[in-house]
DNA sequence: GCCGTTTTCGGCCCGACTGTTTTCAGTCG
């Protein structure tokens, strides 16, 4: 059973407790450990059935959910959970994903109606029965319906370069005359892979204008609300929830902080600030005693009045940050302009919409020094992939350019698919004509977690791999990344000379950050790579470096960020 | 249910907005 099932069934089990008004930090408990466990490097499986090792190392799990993982483990489900399933049938959980209901709403709905789905609720709205309930009336009737038509219409979560498209735009709806800054915050300025709703803060004598302007925009679907302060609107046909806030400058710091979170990370702030006889709100930071204004223009005000150096977003997730600090042990992060040379792009040879040549000369124009070009192999016949002779003859070109002084160097490379049983898809001459190999999995991704791990380390065997390319697979948003036990595979890279790549397609974004910090633990160094099928798609990197910083990854654990001729070096030196 | 530099018991972050109400509970972030 892998991390994310467990973590889904303890999800459940939370959201089950709350409709049964369960005592809230109970329920906040299981939701923490959900957390933890999703994102946890190890599985939990796996360190259950290690009689030297304790789940209850993990930050969040003690003895009473320590049971529950092993219950879950060992039949699916724990006894808790079975015994609320009893009261409220799987189904109405998803009433919880109807803007409006929260769990006291739908205990009351199930305490009066023999209702299961979402069908039944809609019926119950339209037939005017939910208003004879206290609390409840014509309005919420509205807002469900509405709730539930966009329900049916989306996943609810949005990539983090669509989020940041739709920034860019409503910043430029929001500016106007009087309005000092617009800022994004949330999970997008922390660089989350995807991001549930977008907010924005707006500074300015004229910011309230800044509101009308966005809930008049042309591309605003529905209103919210819309207070003194707060506007909230779906924009765009996806959907997409945008919550602009309109802040005095006194406290832009608090509420820039507070916005961007984590709650997590926010938590242990707030719990940090009481011990230190202050409160922290996003209003500024105030003495308990009196309530003094302590900090709040600027975010590393508020910071450094809880004794603590500014901490950037991508680290705010309550994972050490807060400790490290304290410590002065912060990670020097790998910026964008970093980045030397690209390792990873498609060309019209195979699936890419770009020449070599465009690729290069998009490549330069971003300032690289390098790129290496790889194209598919063979097993990929729908994308025209490179056979041995292709790979030769390809291999022949990229050095007869490299002489001819194209302003940028270019390594010959290959995208090389990783065969079901970890044989690599090209011959071992083919692949000791060219400079980079990278090994990739396209196929048979529902292999089991052993199957899957033999297959990888198999393929690390090969003395030409040098990147393990999108290493779990994942699609965000469509597919789940396939089962492999992480930790082996990644030591086993770090020990063999193999670099992780960190795949910057925004539909990937694989490594994400707790594989990174894994991996990383284990001695791996990365390549960020954009995956680009096109010229334009070289501009993705920014997410890479994202995913990268929010692996708490510096410069030094990169190596495009070489200069060429170190890099080159490093090509030519496997361990 | 977790956790401990005030603690093994008693805390656990804080506030805006909405709708349904005549003072506030529920939802949301």
């Amino acid at each position: 059973m892998e991390n994310s099932e467990i973590a889904d069934v303890l999800e459940e089990t939370a959201d089950l407790m709350e409709i049964a008004a369960e005592d809230g930090f109970r329920v906040n408990s299981y939701r923490k450990a959900a957390r933890t466990v999703k994102d946890y490097p190890e599985r939990v499986v796996d360190i259950l059935a290690d009689p030297a090792r304790k789940v209850t190392d993990i930050p969040g799990i003690g003895k009473g959910l320590a049971a529950v993982l092993a219950e879950i483990v060992d039949h699916g489900s724990c006894e808790r959970r079975d015994a609320l399933l009893q009261k409220f049938p799987p189904t109405t959980l998803e009433f919880l994903k109807i803007q409006g209901l929260g769990p006291k709403s739908i205990a009351l709905i199930l305490e009066h109606y023999r209702i299961s789905t979402i069908d039944d609720l809609e019926r119950l709205a339209k037939e005017e029965k939910l208003r004879v309930l206290p609390r409840m009336g014509a309005k919420l009737e509205e807002k469900v319906l509405r709730s539930i038509a966009q329900y049916r219409m989306r996943s609810g979560r949005y990539l983090l370069s669509y989020a940041d498209s739709m920034a860019t735009e409503l910043e430029a709806v929001l500016r106007g005359d009087g309005v000092d800054s617009v800022t994004p915050a949330g999970s997008f300025r922390r660089g989350r892979e995807t991001v549930g709703d977008l907010d924005l803060l707006v500074t300015g004598p004229e910011a309230a204008a800044a509101l009308d302007r966005f809930v008049a925009y042309s591309r605003v679907e529905e209103v919210l609300g819309r207070g003194e302060n707060k506007a909230s609107a779906k924009v765009g046909r996806e959907g997409l929830q945008v919550d602009v806030r309109a802040l005095p400058p006194a406290s832009f710091g608090t509420a820039l902080q507070y916005f961007t979170g984590s709650k997590d990370h926010n938590v242990a702030l707030r719990t940090r600030a009481v011990r230190m006889g202050l409160k922290l709100s996003e209003y500024g930071l105030f003495r308990s005693e009196g309530a003094a204004r302590v900090a709040g223009e600027t975010e590393a005000g508020v910071y450094e009045a809880l004794g603590l150096p500014w901490i950037p977003p991508e680290l705010r997730e309550n994972s050490g940050e807060i400790e490290a600090a304290e410590a002065g042990r912060l990670p020097e992060l790998v910026d964008l302009s970093d980045m030397r040379g690209d390792l990873h792009m498609h060309t019209v040879a195979t699936d890419g919409r770009g020449t070599l040549e465009e690729m290069a000369a998009a490549a330069r124009d971003r300032g690289y020094r390098y790129i290496a070009i790889t194209d598919h192999s063979k097993a990929l016949a729908m994308a025209n992939g490179l056979d041995e002779k292709r790979v030769v003859a390809f291999a022949r070109q990229v050095r007869e350019i490299n002489r001819d002084g194209p302003g940028i160097r270019i390594f010959s490379g290959i995208e090389c698919d990783i065969l079901k049983d970890g044989a690599m898809d090209l011959a071992d001459d083919a692949l000791a004509e060219l400079d980079l190999v990278i090994g990739s999995v396209h196929s048979h991704m529902n292999q089991e977690s052993a199957e899957m791990t033999d297959r990888l380390l198999r393929a690390l065997a090969c003395p030409h791999l040098r990147v393990l390319g999108h290493p779990t697979g994942r699609i965000l948003l469509h597919r789940d990344p396939f089962p492999f036990d992480f930790d082996r595979v990644a030591a086993e890279a770090a020990a063999r000379g193999v670099w992780l790549e960190i795949n910057a397609s925004p539909e990937r974004l694989d490594l994400h950050a707790p594989l990174i910090r894994a991996a990383k633990a284990k001695g791996a160094r990365f390549t960020i790579s954009t995956d680009a099928h096109h010229p334009q798609q070289l501009a993705n990197m920014r997410y890479g470096v994202t995913m990268a910083r929010r692996g708490w990854l510096g410069k030094t654990d990169i190596v495009n960020t070489l200069a060429a001729g170190d890099f080159a070096a490093a090509l030519r030196k496997r361990l």
